[in-house]
DNA sequence: GATAAACTGGCACACTCGTACCACTTTCAC
DNA sequence: GTGAAAGTGGTACGAGTGTGCCAGTTTATC
């Protein structure tokens, strides 16, 4: 039985990532059942995200379609449809989910190598990858679910700013100066331009940032 | 006879946005004739282009298909095809069109208003608009030509920004403030943040920019 | 007028897409 | 065990796509 025929979704294989959605719709269902079964159908949610995630990746959100999830994943078709009410659904997962791989690479790659080095990292890191990132971010625009996702986004960096500047999140020194590296990051993924440029900019920008007011 | 069979593109009915994809290709074949029938033709190219733009401001790039622009612009199907050789093309121009108008509109806008006001220019501008036109730009990674464009809206808007200040095109300040207004116009169009922010932050960003160093 | 080129518009091919459908097997609670 | 629920996978439908094709018409040049 498929269950999408009548509820919009039934197991909660999810990562915290799309919390608002669907809290709260009769809660008693899932009770005590759905234990062992659910183990390799967890895997296989998993491993369909992953799937769509690495297409997402490569060829934009336009390379993610059932059929090619679905074979990436080597599972049958249908597996697409019976794990993710939509694909809608499915982009925003892994929109989720590469939001939050992003966040916890760059946060690692700073602790290591001070904000400075940024532009360093945007040299090292996967373009195309990013260019999905941010293809997603901006048709985000377009949908109230992934708009909610590409907020937290946003959030999620400028306190990772913060944090490295030692400042409190809300200084909107901090804000400003996530501004100029968003931009920057933004014009490397697109247009490419030339690394020294950005790294300049980028340590003008933190002097001006963090020289007394 | 379809002109694209075997060569790129014939006529000359392009605005110079695209001048590197095709110059030099056999200038001398369209020398003498083409004139009085083109008027027509011309005409109806244009219209198409703007009805490219028309759906790109209203859905993304994934609204421009062959039909909904041939439809739009009360022409048979086939004539997109006869006038852009492809639909990568079609995107192409209207990206460049996009890209053009915007940056007049925003001049026009800041001559009268100011930078201070920009603001207030998001609040009234056309949000779905703004939208394609991200989405292009975003887009624009992964196509050379696009690419191109990108770069010079980028480069466009430095100088715009640069202008109002009364700086010089390659001034570092003026290039540091746009990051900043970049970051918080993509941000508005994209997460719809509230506009008190935005402004407190631009003064903020310019009061930074322009005091001495 | 005649000839060639530019242009027109209807049509259909070959394809991909999201998703519904359904017979089937596995797992779990009792 | 037995029956219900969860999970599986093959298939098909209907809609929409880019684009090629081609018999026509209009226009420009001679």
């Amino acid at each position: 039985m498929n269950p999408h025929q009548h509820q919009p979704h039934p197991p909660a294989h999810h990562t915290a990532t799309q919390a608002g959605t669907q809290a709260g719709t009769q809660a008693g269902t899932q009770a005590g059942t759905q234990a062992g079964t659910q183990a390799r159908g967890r895997r296989r949610r998993a491993t369909l995200l992953a799937a769509a995630v690495a297409l997402l990746t490569e060829g934009g959100f336009a390379a993610v379609t059932h059929r090619a999830v679905a074979q990436r994943a080597h599972l049958p078709l249908a597996a697409t449809t019976y794990y993710f009410a939509s694909r809608d659904q499915l982009l925003a997962e892994a929109f989720a989910q590469l939001v939050e791989t992003e966040l916890d690479t760059t946060r690692a790659w700073i602790a290591d190598h001070g904000l400075t080095a940024l532009p360093d990292q945007l040299a090292t890191a996967d373009r195309t990858r990013q260019l999905g990132l941010w293809e997603l971010y901006v048709h985000a625009g377009r949908d109230p679910v992934l708009q909610q996702i590409a907020h937290r986004w946003t959030d999620g960096c400028i306190r990772l700013v913060a944090d490295t500047l030692h400042l409190p999140h809300t200084d909107p020194r901090a804000r400003l100066l996530y501004t100029t590296l968003a931009t920057l990051w933004l014009e490397h993924v697109v247009e490419q331009r030339p690394l020294d440029e950005t790294r300049t900019l980028l340590t003008l920008a933190m002097e001006n940032a963090l020289r007394p007011p």
